[in-house]
DNA sequence: CCTTAATAGTTAGCACACTAATCAATAGTG
DNA sequence: CACTATTGATTAGTGTGCTAACTATTAAGG
């Protein structure tokens, strides 16, 4: 037994991947103009904020929580430390380990972060609670294509 | 008046927008193994989407379709090209055009990726009246953040 | 111990995705 | 008709994000 998606499960507009590709560019654009004049691109703020919640972390640790490849942090947290904003070093209990740790200045950016979720809640014009239905939403295909995909 | 946002709006565990790239990524990489066969990738299965419903199509056409920058376009249609699935033209009403057509290959290709979404619903094991309540909440975010951002 | 496997990061290479700058063709205006 | 502005596409440069291959460290087994 098939699943009945329609005369045309290819059309454009309903791919769920499509809208999520779209939404993702789209609500991400919108962080650009907030983000920059603190010198930090989308994903780098996802690593501020993963700091900013809990510090020092491995990159293993950030991997982990942000869902990304070592392999992507690792230039991306080079260009962290080269705006002063992180720090990197070998742990000393096990050598395998690269402790990132934030800077003063990097702390020091939290107050300036705080008012960016406040902008784009305005700039959304959504009722807050569809955008936690959303985000529910979003969670649970998180976890639908993350369990065995 | 301010939005309320709860004790800690910078809580990464409550930001739409980590939620949205996070599951971006996970349902392209869904993707990933079906489309790899067919030597697409998922940008580039969104280009043959477009045609597959309408061909032929301008730069500025797929660019308008599918919310993406001509100058991502560009270099992407020319490896389309390379993989014989479409073919680049100028317009002979207006030369600033450049005519995107599929050739039989990619127009053949279309009944493989008939399979598609059906193997993704499989994969997703979620109740489609979901996906689709995603998809509706997806475009009015897409709505909201394009309207003027 | 010593070999082997597992783990953590880095690097290289490919493919988006964006901005800015450029160029050619077209449209609009005096 | 000539001048200018607009439009459509390309290029260059930066920054993700992936896989695969590699190094170094630690853990496990005989």
């Amino acid at each position: 037994m098939t699943t009945d998606l329609g005369d045309d499960p290819l059309a454009l507009d309903r791919q769920v991947c499509f809208a999520l590709a779209v939404a993702a560019r789209s609500v991400i654009g919108l962080y650009r103009p907030l983000l920059e004049p603190m010198g930090l691109t989308h994903p780098q703020y996802l690593v501020m904020l993963a700091l900013w919640e809990r510090e020092p972390r491995s990159v293993k640790d950030l991997s982990t929580t942000l869902q990304l490849e070592s392999a992507t942090l690792s230039p991306l947290l080079k260009r962290l430390e080269a705006a002063r904003y992180v720090t990197r070093r070998r742990s000393a209990d096990d050598e395998r380990l690269l402790v990132v740790e934030l800077t003063d200045a990097g702390r020091a950016l939290r107050d300036e972060a705080e008012k960016i979720p406040y902008a784009i809640v305005e700039r959304l014009a959504m009722p807050v609670s569809e955008l936690e239905d959303l985000h529910a939403s979003l969670t649970r295909v998180i976890t639908a294509a993350t369990s065995q995909g």
